[in-house]
DNA sequence: GTCTATAACGGGATAGAC
DNA sequence: GTCTATCCCGTTATAGAC
């Protein structure tokens, strides 16, 4: 990918999470990404073009950040890495935030665009089956479809408490502590499988 | 409320479940609801000001189905009753259908339009806490905050599944039972407490 | 590949008659 | 309260030069 279009994608992503899918303008997207409307559109075709490919780009960029961690750092224990993963997404950093209501942007679009659908269907699915690996660490012998089952929720959720938080409803730390308390809810529920 | 008013409401559900919040065209609202666009205007001044109306309309239908029963029917036990009304939203009917994805968006738009926020974060209380006083009839002694947060989770849930059926990911029978897993988690939780 | 300029259009909003 | 007619602005998208 050549350095412009990522430019021009970070711009994206930086700008759905300000203004939102539904705000976004592709006049401003050039400002911000310091380009013409014109380039823009040589290399993304058109608006959907665009979308398209900054969802693209943004489930890349947050599995890297979720996968990343200190080589030095010691392993955590599942239990901890599992509570980190998700975790990290309720966080007040300019990446998480720019993710996370890019994602739910995304997600919502989805709904009357079925373009989107497919690519988020995709990104959806490596994430539950990431987040149904950490629960087979903490739960090493559970049935497959158990833990697909709480990966499923727990992502779920995820989304649901992150729009929550984005849209004003619930503070950050109430979040986190309401996640927290689905993690111990499913990991219960797993051992007595 | 007008007859004429309600009217342009349930039609402008319709719309926004049909395209969203994004796609809702006034002229096309018009249309739909067999009115001109000046009247809208002249009833709900501007756009956002349909847009609000309509969540309050949307919020307050939800209720009507939530709490509506047959009164002839014998009453259901509560841990039925809890179970009915959180698969209630999970439904292929259009009136469920209009309410959820009108919802989504709603919710979605709430996180860049300031004005949406304190109304979207009223409905949602009290919906929470009727699911957190259902949830204390199915295990009564159990201290408020539990059931609280319980009832946040589950409803938060709820939204995340609902965006995930809509926008094609999920079935819509695969949602209801991992619905009813959370919902079995949630209560193994409480008893703990 | 990148820019500037502009075409083309959609859609929000209002004025004024009835 | 309701309609018709219309203005006018913002936005997408393209043409064509460099």
């Amino acid at each position: 990918m050549a350095p412009r279009t990522t430019q021009i994608l970070e711009a994206a992503a930086r700008l759905i999470a300000r203004r939102g899918v539904r705000g976004l303008r592709v006049e401003e997207l050039a400002a911000e990404a310091g380009v013409s409307t014109g380039l823009i559109y040589y290399h993304f075709k058109d608006r959907t073009g665009i979308l398209r490919h900054t969802l693209e780009f943004i489930s890349n960029r947050a599995e890297r950040y979720t996968t990343g961690r200190d080589p030095e750092a010691e392993p955590l224990a599942p239990r901890e890495e599992l509570e980190e993963t998700l975790l990290q997404e309720l966080q007040d950093t300019p990446e998480v935030r720019e993710n996370s209501s890019a994602w739910g942007e995304l997600r919502a679009s989805a709904v009357f665009d079925p373009v989107l659908r497919e690519d988020l269907a995709r990104a959806t699915l490596v994430w539950v089956q990431e987040v149904a690996a950490l629960l087979g660490q903490v739960q090493p012998m559970t049935p497959a479809p158990a833990l697909a089952a709480a990966g499923e929720r727990l992502t779920a959720l995820l989304e649901g408490l992150s729009m929550r938080w984005l849209s004003g409803g619930t503070q950050l730390d109430h979040a986190r502590d309401l996640l927290r308390g689905a993690i111990d809810a499913e990991l219960a529920l797993l051992r007595r499988t």
